[in-house]
RNA sequence: GGAGAGAUGGCUGAGUGGCCGAAAGCGCGCCCCUGCUAAGGGUGUAUAGGCUAAAACCUAUCGAGGGUUCGAAUCCCUCUCUCUCCGCCA
């Protein structure tokens, strides 16, 4: 969320800053559009309730001390039925106002860093910088692949739940699980994060600590007659640790990793990889999360690509690194990149990772704080990036480590979590 | 699921209708004294908002939300969470 002060100090740089994700962000009747009125309008009430108040506190006050003294005051308490009536009726519409103001506030993105390359979709995000060298022979699909070699079962899925569930098999269960080994320990032994387990459902006030509501409530699995939602990403209940803390700035930066199983109800996408494990209701995902400070976002967003980057290279996947356009970054975030692994049966490269700085966006939204020497407590920062989605990995796995006889090597560093096993072969 | 207890500041913990944003202690900051190995004295120390050049000041917050009252940390209702016991259960 956006900073209030900054909304009355720079509107206009705010509003620029916004709108470059495209004008209907901020067209007539959007919630930016309503801000700067209800901000005001919310103060004006404020302000009026509270002089009653403080009436009604001087009055009340008084009273009190007659009656200690044991004079009558019965004068005085009559008057004061009619301040409280006031005051009532003031403070009803200022938390009205207040409410309407914290509403739309929720619902206006976080203002792009200066960074971000103008674009209109995902066509014009901008390659920074590509690695390995992708296989250029025929692959079939890796639903192929797992389905000659006995290991992906779609019938399975669709039977025990629906469209886009998969039953993994054998050899592929085990590499689903070597992945996640893998993945914790680089991040944990080498790259040094605390390394956390979490719940898989969070409430609405941790959903909306890390933005996925109010706005986005349908691409979510809500649980019947709960406040609560099946987690779209670990970065939620990680993030949300420290929700409505204050932390010292000697305890920052801190870092974390975290499996969990992630849930999406992908509305909207209906039609969009269809086949295979791509996109799927449930995945697992390694995430990495920082908690920073402002000044160390962007280059904390670095490292944080840098680790993620190190998966795939350990695992010897082509991939390439592009930076997020104006038109693809996501709500939350002020600076994204994704990692796109090499798919050689669809000939391109495919989001394996999503790396973004949310600036102090979600620190506000989340009450996450942090203190300085003698200082005011102040929003931290917060950035979060898949190490890597595990589902992607193993379809990357299937096919850059296809062999022409249908088999599927085992990248090296797995072959310890693989009880040794280097190559799946059908059975 | 049943029964009971509880939720107060960074922490511990007082406070059952009014000078209580809240005693005391701990911790922490600053100052002083002292100096012989760790102690004494003083002082300050919540968050958010409003208004300010800045203060002062004002308002809110004692788990959350409602209510009673001239006035609520304190009384009433609802909810959430924690703990103990019982039941059930991986």
């Amino acid at each position: 969320m956006i900073d209030r002060q900054q909304l009355r100090r720079d509107f206009e740089g705010l509003q620029a800053a916004i709108a470059r994700r495209g004008s209907e962000v901020v067209a007539a009747g959007s919630a930016w559009a309503r801000l700067a009125e209800l901000d005001a309008r919310q103060r004006e009430l404020k302000t009026e309730s509270e002089s009653q108040q403080a009436e009604r506190n001087r009055a009340s006050k008084a009273i009190g001390m007659k009656r200690g003294k044991g004079e009558d005051a019965s004068a005085e308490i009559a008057a004061m039925g009619e301040v409280s009536k006031r005051v009532k009726e003031l403070d009803a519409l200022s938390k009205e106002a207040e409410a309407e103001f914290a509403a739309a506030l929720l619902e206006v993105p976080n203002p792009l860093h200066a960074s971000v390359p103008d674009g209109a979709s995902e066509e014009d995000n901008v390659e920074i910088s590509v690695w390995g060298t992708p296989r250029s022979d025929e692959v079939p699909a890796h639903w192929d692949i797992g389905t000659d070699l006995g290991i992906l079962d779609f019938e399975a899925g669709a039977t025990l739940a629906g469209s886009r569930f998969t039953v993994i098999k054998g050899a592929a269960a085990r590499l689903e699980r070597a992945l996640m080994q893998f993945m914790l320990d680089l991040h944990a032994d080498k790259h040094g994060y605390e390394e956390v387990w979490v719940p898989a459902i969070a409430n609405s006030k941790t959903m909306t600590g890390t933005g996925q509501l109010p706005k986005f409530a349908d691409d979510l699995y809500k649980l019947e007659g709960e406040d609560q939602y099946l987690i779209p990403t670990a970065e939620v209940p990680v993030t949300n640790l420290y929700q409505d803390k204050i932390l010292d700035i000697s305890e920052l930066p801190k870092r974390h990793c975290a499996y969990t199983p992630c849930f999406r109800r992908e509305a909207g996408s209906a039609g969009r990889d269809e086949r295979g494990i791509i996109r799927q209701h449930q995945f697992d995902k390694v995430e990495l999360v920082h908690i920073t400070t402002p000044e160390r976002a962007l280059s904390d967003l670095d490292e944080l690509v840098s680790h993620a980057q190190a998966v795939l290279e350990a695992l010897e996947l082509p991939y390439r690194t592009v930076k997020l356009c104006s038109a693809d970054v996501g709500f939350s975030s002020q600076l994204t990149f994704d990692l796109e692994v090499w798919l050689p049966s669809q000939n391109c490269y495919r989001e394996i990772s999503s790396c973004s700085s949310f600036g102090q966006f979600q620190g506000r939204r989340a009450g996450i704080r942090y203190r300085e020497e003698g200082g005011k407590p102040q929003p931290v920062a917060t950035l979060n990036g898949s190490g890597l989605a595990i589902g992607r990995t193993l379809v990357a796995i299937l096919e850059n480590y296809w062999q022409e006889d249908g088999s599927v090597r085992i990248p090296a560093v797995l072959q310890p979590y693989m009880g040794g096993m280097q190559v799946i072969k059908a059975s």
